[in-house]
RNA sequence: GGCCCUGUGGUGUAGCGGUCUAACAUGCCGCCCUGUCACGGCGGAGAUCGACGGUUCAAAUCCGUUCAGGGUCGCCA
C-alpha cells in the first residue's frame, strides 16, 4: 500500500476532454475494470463523475507497469498521466470519454480489495439482501450515485427557493412528546427521568405550528420524521420530509406557491419543464371518478356509477347491495372483451384483496354479448347498463357491488392494474393534481369514533363550523389539500386551526375530554391565546418526490442506509441487544424486555 | 396479524423423486497475449442445494416447521 505523498488529485475523471491532451494529469479512483493484454494493460478508472480508460504500457513507465499488474478490481489507485487523443478505430463512442485516454506514468496503488460480493456496475441483477449488507459498495454502483446525485440537487433547489421568498430554515427537537393519533410512535426513555419517555417526531407539526406563533411566519425544514408502522416499498420507519408553513395566507396562495415550487424543483434539479399550474380535483370527485383521493391521471377508465341504470333490476345481489347502502359501479377496459377466461377469474382474486366480495363482468364481444350476470338482467336493463357505460363493441365492462368505501377502493386499484396491464400509462408523463376539499373527519368502525382525515389541527371550511355540534361530521369538510403525482400522494397540508376556542371544540367532536386534551396539547392552546395568527402549511415526502424523479420503484433506492422490510439495517445490524448496565440506567428492568416467547 | 413470491458454487440462473459423484454463464486463481473497452485463448479451484424435522428403498426435487428477503392487505398519510 502506498500514500499520495507529493501528488495531489487535478481532475476527476470526465472531466477530461480533448480540451486536455497533451497535459499531465493525476486522477484517483477505484479500479472499475482491468484488461490486460500481456505487454499492455488497461484499466478502467472509476471516481464519482464517472469512467476514464488508463493504459500503462512497459515502453512508457515499466514500473507503472508492472505494478498495474497486480491491480484487481476496486483497488484505489492514483494515477499520474498524460491525456492523450484515441487512435482512429480504438475511439468507444460508448464512453462519455472515449475519445481519449490516460496514458500511465506513475501508479500507486493506495489500498487493495476483497472481491467484491457483486459487479460495481449498473443494471446488476443481485438480491437486495446482499445489497444491503453491502450497501457501501452498492452505494459505488454509478445510478446509485446519480440518485444520490439528484437528491442532492433537489434538496439544493428546495434551500434556494425556499431563501428567494423569505422563508427560514429552523430545527425543531427530535426528541418530543408522543402524540396520541396517528402512527405509532418510537419511543426513547429518560434516563434522567424515570419512566418517562420521548417519542421521535412523526412530524414537526406543532413545532412549526408554534413557530408561526412566534413570529416567524415563513418556516421550512427538511426533516427527518419517524413512524412505527410496517413497511413498503414506499415506507421506511424514518424518512424525509419538506415541512413548510406560512403565516397570515390562504389556501390559493400556498398552492400557488407549491406550483412554483415544483415547476423550480424539476427545472434546477433536472432541466424538465413543468406546468406550474397544477389542475384540482375535489376529494369527492376524486371518489367517485378514480376510486383513489390520489387519482393517476394519466389515462382515462374512470368508474362508472351504474346505480341510475339498475333502478327495477331483480338481479337479488344487486338489490341486496344497493338496498344496504351500497353501490355498483363499472370500468369499461375499452378493447379488452376477449380478454381470457383464466385472466378475468384472476381478477376476482385481485378486487378481493381490496374487501370486494366480487366482480361480475360483461364482454361485449363481436358475435354477442358474454357474461355470468346477463341472464339476470332485463333486456332493458342491459341496454341502460351498455348506454350509462357508453358501451362499444370489443369492450369489457368489470363491475363491482359493495359498499361505497370497498368500491371505490378495489375498482379504484383494479382501474390502476387494467391500466399498467395494457400499458396505457405513460412513463414520462408527469401528471400533477391537487386534490381539495378533503372530509375533516372519517368514522373508525374499530374505536367507534371520529377521528381527523389528516390531522386535528386542520381547519375546517368556516361554513362547515356550525355542524361540529351535530351528529355526523362526516359532512364537514376540512381546509386541506394534497399534492399528488402520477398516483402517488407528494404532500398533504391545509389551512390550521388558530383559535382556542375552535380547537378545543375538535378535540371534544373527538371525544377527548379537556383533561386529555390538556395533557396532551396543552402548550399548543395555551400559545393559541398569545396571539396566534391564521397559517396553514404543507409537508411533501422527499423520499417519494426522489423517488418518482429518478423513476425507481422503492424509496430504498434513494435512502443511502434504507432498513429491511421488518425494520432491520442488514449492515450493522441494527436494532441490537443492549447492556443490561445500559438498561439499568434507563431504569428499564432486564426481564421486562425478555424475548418474546 | 393475514395472504402471496423467493432462497442451489462469490454472483445470476438451470435442475423439481433415482441418470445430480449437481449443469450453465459470469466472477475468482494460474499460464499466454502490445489496442482492448462485457478483450481474447488455454487450464484450474469453488456449492451437499437457507435451517431443522418428516415421508420414501431413494429428496436439491414431496410434506411440515422455522429463518431471511421482497410484494401486498390491515396498519400508516
Amino acid at each position: 500500500m502506498e500514500t499520495m505523498a507529493g501528488m495531489k488529485r487535478s481532475h476527476c475523471c470526465v472531466e477530461l476532454t480533448q480540451q486536455e491532451v497533451g497535459k499531465e494529469v493525476v486522477l484517483c479512483g477505484w479500479a472499475a475494470r482491468r484488461r490486460d493484454h500481456g505487454g499492455l494493460i488497461f484499466v478502467d478508472l472509476r471516481d464519482r463523475s464517472g469512467i476514464v480508460q488508463v493504459v500503462f504500457s512497459p515502453d512508457v513507465a515499466a514500473e507503472a507497469f508492472s505494478k498495474a499488474e497486480g491491480v484487481r478490481s476496486e483497488y484505489v489507485l492514483a494515477v499520474k498521466g498524460v491525456v492523450r487523443q484515441r487512435e482512429a478505430g480504438t475511439v468507444n463512442e460508448n464512453m462519455a470519454t472515449g475519445q481519449i485516454e490516460v496514458s500511465g506514468v506513475e501508479l500507486r496503488i493506495l489500498n487493495a480489495s476483497k472481491t467484491p460480493p457483486f459487479y460495481i456496475q449498473d443494471n446488476i441483477d443481485v438480491d437486495e439482501t446482499l445489497r444491503l449488507k453491502y450497501r457501501y459498495l452498492d452505494l459505488r454502483r454509478p445510478e446509485m450515485q446519480g440518485n444520490f446525485i439528484l437528491r442532492h440537487k433537489v434538496t439544493k433547489a428546495m434551500r434556494d427557493f425556499f431563501d428567494r421568498n423569505g422563508f427560514l430554515e429552523i430545527e425543531t427537537p427530535m426528541l418530543a412528546k408522543s402524540t396520541p393519533e396517528g402512527a405509532r410512535d418510537y419511543l426513547v426513555p429518560s434516563r434522567v427521568n424515570p419512566g418517562k419517555f420521548y417519542a421521535l417526531p412523526q412530524s414537526p407539526q406543532t413545532f412549526k405550528q408554534l413557530l408561526m406563533v412566534a413570529g416567524m411566519e415563513k418556516y421550512f425544514q427538511i426533516v427527518r420524521c419517524f413512524r412505527d408502522e410496517d413497511l413498503r416499498a414506499d415506507r421506511q420507519p424514518e424518512f424525509t420530509q419538506l415541512d413548510i408553513e406560512m403565516s397570515f395566507i390562504d389556501r390559493e396562495e400556498i398552492l400557488t406557491m407549491m406550483e412554483e415550487m415544483v415547476a423550480f424543483l424539476f427545472k434546477q434539479a433536472m432541466d424538465v419543464t413543468i406546468d406550474s399550474k397544477i389542475p384540482r380535483m375535489s376529494y369527492e370527485d376524486a371518489i367517485n371518478r378514480y376510486g383513489s383521493d390520489k387519482p393517476d391521471i394519466r389515462f382515462g377508465m374512470e368508474l362508472i356509477d351504474l346505480t341510475p341504470a339498475l333502478e327495477g333490476c331483480e338481479f337479488k345481489v344487486f338489490q341486496s347491495v344497493l338496498a344496504s347502502g351500497g353501490q355498483v359501479k363499472a370500468i369499461n377496459v375499452k378493447g379488452y372483451s376477449h380478454a381470457p377466461r383464466r385472466e378475468l377469474d384472476g381478477l376476482v382474486d385481485y378486487v378481493a384483496t381490496y374487501g370486494a366480495k366480487g366482480l361480475a363482468w360483461i364482454c361485449y364481444n363481436e358475435d354477442g354479448v358474454k357474461s355470468p350476470i346477463t341472464k339476470f338482467l332485463s333486456e332493458e336493463i342491459q341496454e341502460k347498463i351498455a348506454v350509462a357505460a357508453q358501451v362499444e363493441t370489443g369492450d369489457l365492462l368489470l363491475i363491482v357491488a359493495d359498499q361505497p368505501n370497498i368500491v371505490a377502493n378495489s375498482l379504484g386499484q383494479l382501474r390502476l392494474e387494467m391500466g399498467r396491464r395494457l400499458h396505457l400509462i405513460d412513463p414520462d408523463k408527469l401528471a400533477f393534481l391537487w386534490v381539495i376539499d378533503f372530509p375533516m373527519f372519517e368514522y373508525d368502525e374499530e374505536d367507534k369514533r371520529w377521528v381527523a382525515m389528516h390531522h386535528m389541527f386542520t381547519s375546517p371550511r368556516d361554513e362547515d363550523i356550525q355542524y361540529l355540534a351535530g351528529e355526523d361530521l362526516g359532512q364537514i369538510k376540512a381546509k386541506a389539500y394534497d399534492m399528488v403525482l402520477n398516483g402517488t400522494e407528494l404532500g398533504g397540508g391545509s389551512i390550521r386551526i388558530y383559535s382556542r376556542d375552535l380547537q378545543q371544540k375538535i378535540f371534544d367532536a373527538m371525544g377527548f375530554t379537556p383533561e386529555e386534551a390538556t395533557s396532551k396539547f396543552g402548550f399548543l392552546l395555551d400559545a393559541f391565546e398569545y396571539g396566534a395568527p391564521p397559517h396553514g402549511g404543507i409537508a411533501f415526502g422527499l423520499d417519494r418526490l426522489i423517488m418518482l424523479m429518478a423513476k425507481r420503484n422503492s424509496i430504498r433506492d434513494v435512502i443511502a442506509f434504507p432498513k429491511t422490510q421488518s425494520a432491520t439495517d442488514l449492515m450493522t445490524q441494527a436494532p441490537s441487544e443492549v447492556d443490561d448496565r445500559q438498561l439499568k440506567e434507563l431504569h428499564i428492568r432486564a426481564a421486562a424486555i425478555a424475548k418474546k416467547s
